[in-house]
DNA sequence: TAGTGGTCTAGACCACGTT
DNA sequence: ACGTGGTCTAGACCACTAC
């Protein structure tokens, strides 16, 4: 690898292009450790800035993990998930190899903000059961999402008797509370890892990620579900079919 | 505005925070031009590097554009688009006040490389027509479309007679070609610009974008098109509307 | 010419994980 | 104790834009 310091292309994206050559020639596979910054810094000769920059460049487009104390690793290629089927986490990500799990942050009935009670078509007086769980595919964590689900009534109430560690929101909502969701609306877009991300998904502050934000309708285009998530945007792929209407 | 530099949470972070509080108030308001980076530096006893580094993170959320050689400036609300419909860009972004239109970059008929005929179920000996567009909105390049036409036996050869900074690719499939669209596949997924999308977008290097993927197929299920598109993530939110099928 | 953001350095210190 | 990545500095130089 060389530096041409005579060229208009900064440094830290030759650097870059460099390493992204190795990992798609597959001189660098999957889980190979790279070289530490500081062995860059010496063979091309490029301040431990740069190194980093360029480095985080690749972090940031998730071709490699960077671990504080460890090294930087090549990192295993993305996960697709449809957008299209109302199926949730577990459902989209039921593969073989992959064990996909959750952990419940929150989980509490009450009432909703207004902003909430805004988007499920109630009022803060009404009862709504806030879901708050991180989702795992072995042991990484790949997604935060934070769910109000409309219990107007308190018509869902069942839902607090249920361990969603183990169980699916959507089965329960079929089985036991006869939902039948119809549609969703969502919407997707990046923003960077804010300080609460980076403490609970473990992911490095200012991370480009996914946000999602969707609402489910039951088949009588009723609000059932609220729910504002953050996905991994180093580890997810997005798919969906679309049709001419 | 005050520094706690005895605070675990990093400086750059601190600044970022503050300058959010400030557009979310409305102390700083859509088109202003922010401070420059030395200011703050003197204000907050900060040095250039760590000022720096707090705006861009701002500016790949696109909360605020940075031009160089002018400024820093408090950016516009995001445009939404759908991913669900297959109207097009020129479609999708009809609305009173906002003017769309295309640079075309290329656009010519010849033959495939192997990767995109087998996408396009074709041989590498058959014909396409690749049509490369910059999308405008309003002054701004928004995305870059590379597009791919499936012209086995020269049966939309027609296509060449138009202009496609002025026509939508789509309406002249259906009006001029007889295209039925039926559905398309999709993947959108987020990476950092690249030297070709700095110098033709005139984005950031490394600024993080969406990389969408598509495939297009009439009723018969044929493919007719292969897009490959980069959206600026500052500037979009997808929507979609999701069924349980 | 003056001011802006973009790149780069050489060195410092920190927090973290492994040994 | 050691090596890793993460933060920060003080100053340098560049390319760009506006005047």
């Amino acid at each position: 690898m060389r530096i041409n310091t005579e060229s208009t292309v900064p440094v830290y994206l030759q650097v870059a292009n460099e390493i992204k050559k190795n990992i798609k020639d597959e001189t660098l596979k999957s889980g190979d450790m790279l070289p530490s910054d500081r062995v860059y810094c010496e063979e091309l000769g490029v301040s431990h800035m740069t190194v980093k920059k360029a480095i985080d460049l690749l972090a940031n487009e998730g071709l490699v993990i960077r671990k504080k104390g460890v090294g930087t690793f090549i990192a295993e290629p993305k996960i697709t998930q449809s957008l299209f089927t109302l199926t949730g986490f577990t459902g989209d990500n039921k593969s073989p190899g992959r064990e996909t799990y959750s952990k419940v942050l929150n989980f509490k009935e009450g009432h909703p903000s207004a902003d909430i009670a805004k988007k499920l078509m109630i009022t803060e007086k009404d009862s709504v059961i806030n879901l708050k769980r991180l989702r795992m595919i072995n042991d990484d964590i790949v997604a935060l999402e934070d769910a109000y689900i409309n219990n107007k009534n308190k018509r869902y109430q069942e839902i607090m008797n249920h361990d969603f560690e183990r169980e699916s929101l959507y089965q329960i909502l079929k089985e036991k509370c006869n939902v039948e969701l119809g549609l969703a609306k969502e919407t997707i877009e990046v923003s960077s890892a804010t300080e609460e991300i980076n403490m609970q998904m473990e992911v490095p502050l200012g991370k480009p990620m996914f946000y999602l934000k969707r609402i489910s309708y039951n088949i009588e285009e009723e609000p059932i579900e609220y729910v504002e998530s953050v996905y991994r945007a180093d580890k997810y792929i997005f798919s969906a079919v679309l049709t001419t209407q």
